[in-house]
DNA sequence: CGACGCGATGACAACGCTGTCAGGCGGCAC
DNA sequence: GTGCCGCCTGACAGCGTTGTCATCGCGTCG
C-alpha cells in the first residue's frame, strides 16, 4: 500500500552532495565530521551544495557504520501523565543529554505484556541502555540481554531473578515514619491504603506497615490494610468504605500519588477526617494541607543515569542497589489528633 | 577513549544465526520475516539457533536497508515534568502506537536554541514526522524540511512564516468566557497574569482580555494586566504585587496551570480572595475549589497524530488549523462576587 | 516422458555512511 | 636531481539487513 517506489521528494543524500560539489563521497563526508585536511574552499564547495540541497546527516546510517549501540537510551514508565513518572523521566533526560546521550521513553500502562514488548522494540533499537520501572514480577527474561552488555537499571522497583543496578527508594523507613508519627498523635486505628499488590514497592510498604503496628502492640494491623487500588476512583470507594466501617480507622496511610487524591476526595467536606498520610509528594499538597512522604523523582532518574553511565564506561562491579531517602512532610493532614 | 575495539561478548547477527543453523543469511532472514517457502524443520533450526545466541533483529539495520524513515516521530515539548505536556505526550503516544508508530519526545525547557538542536536531531535520526510544541517565533527555517516531506505539525502554538498543520487552542473563546463570566459576578478591576509574552497563545489570550473588557466599558484593561510569569514562583509574587496596589483588583484571570499554582500561593489566608479562574483544569483543581477554562491535552496530542498519519498517508491539502474547544467549569473561585 | 509449476533455497547488491589504505602533488633539504 | 614529508583526495569495503533474481528438485499433467 505505502511499499511504492518513492516519487515524493526525497531527501539527499552525502552522495548526492559531494556529486553536486564534484568531490568524492569520502571528501564530502569528512567535511561533515571536522577532519582535518580538507582544503578551505572544497569544504565551501561542499557546504554550499548540502545547504543547496537540504542535506542532513543519516544518524541511522552513521549509527549502523559505527556498529554502536545508538546513541538512544530506553526508558519504560507506567504512565507519562503521572507526575512521578514525569518527574523521574525530566530527571534522566536532563543527565542524559549532559552525557550526549537522548531518552526515548514508553508508557506500559503498568500491564507486563506490553511492558516485554515495549523492552523488545527498544532493545531491537539497540538502544545504549534502559532504564526501567517494571510492572514485571519475574526478571528472568531480561538476564541474556544482560550478558550480552546492555546496561539495565531498574527503577522504583526492585529486579527479581535478575543481577541488575537498582535505584529505590526507602520504603520502609518512609512507611515507619509515618506510622511513629501517627501513633505519637495517639492513633491506634490506622488504615493502609495499597497499589496493585504484585508490586514489590507495595509490598515493602505493608510489611513495614505492619511491622511498626506490631511493634506497637497492634496485632490486628490487617484489619483496616487494603489493596489494589489502582487510580484515584478506586482508592476514593475504597476509603468511602472504610470510613462506613462501625469503628472506622482514625488514620489514613495512603501508598502512592493517585490514591492521596481518591482519599483527599472521599474526605472532602466530612467535619471530623481522620488524620492523612500521603507516600510522594504532590503539587499542590502544600496548598491542601497534606502532609506526606516525599522523596525526590528527578533524583531517581538521574542516580539511574549515573549508574548506567558508569556500566557504560565498562565498569564491572556487581550489580548495585542505591537506596533512596524519604522525608516526612507535616503539612497538617498528618497531625489531626485521633477522635 | 570508549573508542576501542569492542572485546565485550557481541549482540549476535543474522549471520551469525545463519551459520549456526547451516542455512544462507537469506533464509534465515526470512524466518524473521514471516516469509512463506520456508521448510519447517529448517526454520525450527533457525529459530532454535536464534534463540540459543539470543538474536534480535536490529532495527536500525533493518530501517537503513528499507530507506524509509524511521517508526519514530518526534515531539517536542517544554517540560515533560508539566502535566499539560506530559497529557499530550501521553494522548500522542497512544494513538502513535496504534498505528505501529513510537513516540521520542524531547524538553525544550521553552528554549529557542535547545529547540533547534533539538529539532536537529530528530530529523537526523529520520523521524517520520514531528509534532512541537514551539517556543520559537519564527518557523522558516523548517520550511525547506516540509517541503523535503516530513510531515510536521504544531500543537498548542499555531507556526509562524510556514504552511504547517496545527492543532490550537479556542484561547479567544476561553478568555472570554472567562471575562464575561466574573463581568457578570460584578467585577471591573480584573486583572490577567500572562505567560512568557513571545508565545502566541499569550498574545491571543490578551487580546481577548483587552478585547472583552473594551466592550464592557472599561478601558483601562492594561492597569492589571501583567506577563513574563514563567512559573510558579514569578506568578505568586506578581499576585502579591497585584493585591497590594491601592485600589487591587477584585479579580484574577491566571494564563495557565502554573500561573494559577502561584497565585493560589499568594491568595492562600486571605479573607476577602478575590475571584480567580485558571487557564488549563489540573489535577486537584476540585478540591481546591479552583475555576477553570478548560481543556483536553490527550485529545490535542491525538488530533495532531491524526493530522500527522495523514500526511504520512500522502494527503497533500494545504494546511489544516484544528481549533479545540475550552469550556468554563466553575467550581467557586471564580464565582465570588466583587468586594 | 518431457514440460511445467511450485516450494524451497541461495548469491548478490544495495541502503547511507565512514575507517583504512593508497595515492598524487608540491615544497624543501641534501 | 633525488628523496622525503605533509597536505589533500579518492577507491573500496563493510556495518546488518532485505529485495531481486536465479537455481534446483520434485511432483503433476498432457
Amino acid at each position: 500500500m505505502t511499499g511504492h517506489t518513492p516519487t515524493e521528494p526525497n531527501r539527499p543524500t552525502l552522495r548526492q552532495v559531494a556529486e553536486l560539489s564534484e568531490v568524492s563521497l569520502k571528501t564530502a563526508s569528512r567535511v561533515f565530521n571536522g577532519a582535518q585536511y580538507v582544503a578551505p574552499d572544497t569544504a565551501a564547495r561542499v557546504r554550499a551544495a548540502a545547504e543547496q540541497l537540504g542535506f542532513r546527516p543519516n544518524t541511522i546510517a552513521r549509527e549502523l557504520r559505527a556498529g554502536a549501540r545508538s546513541a538512544l537510551v530506553g526508558l519504560i514508565i507506567g504512565d507519562v501523565a503521572n507526575p512521578f513518572y514525569a518527574r523521574i523521566a525530566r530527571g534522566a533526560e536532563r543527565k542524559l543529554r549532559a552525557a550526549g546521550l537522548r531518552l526515548i521513553s514508553a508508557s506500559s500502562d503498568e500491564d507486563p505484556s506490553l511492558e516485554r514488548a515495549l523492552v523488545s522494540d527498544l532493545l531491537e533499537r539497540r538502544v545504549s541502555a534502559m532504564l526501567i520501572v517494571s510492572s514485571e514480577t519475574d526478571h528472568g527474561y531480561l538476564q541474556a540481554e544482560r550478558s550480552l552488555g546492555t546496561p539495565l537499571v531498574f527503577l522504583d522497583r526492585a529486579p527479581h531473578d535478575i543481577d541488575a543496578d537498582a535505584v529505590v527508594l526507602d520504603n520502609r523507613g518512609g512507611i515507619t515514619d509515618a506510622v511513629h508519627h501517627l501513633l505519637r498523635h495517639g492513633h491506634r486505628r490506622i488504615a493502609f491504603v495499597g497499589d496493585l499488590n504484585r508490586l514489590p514497592t507495595h509490598l515493602e510498604r505493608v510489611a513495614a506497615f505492619e511491622e511498626a503496628l506490631a511493634e506497637a502492640g497492634i496485632a490486628d494491623w490487617n484489619v483496616y490494610a487494603r489493596d489494589g487500588a489502582h487510580d484515584a476512583e478506586a482508592a476514593e470507594s475504597e476509603v468511602r468504605a472504610l470510613l462506613a466501617l462501625p469503628r472506622p480507622p482514625t488514620a489514613l496511610i495512603t501508598a502512592n500519588n493517585r490514591i492521596t487524591t481518591g482519599a483527599l476526595r472521599a474526605l472532602r467536606g466530612r467535619d471530623q477526617p481522620p488524620a492523612l498520610i500521603g507516600f510522594d509528594d504532590f503539587d499542590l499538597a502544600d496548598l491542601l494541607d497534606v502532609t506526606v512522604i516525599a522523596h525526590d523523582p528527578e533524583r531517581m532518574g538521574e542516580l539511574g543515569v549515573e549508574l548506567l553511565l558508569d556500566r557504560l564506561a565498562g565498569r564491572e562491579d556487581p550489580a548495585r542497589r542505591v537506596l533512596m531517602p524519604t522525608r516526612l512532610l507535616p503539612r497538617g493532614s498528618g497531625e489531626r489528633r485521633a477522635g
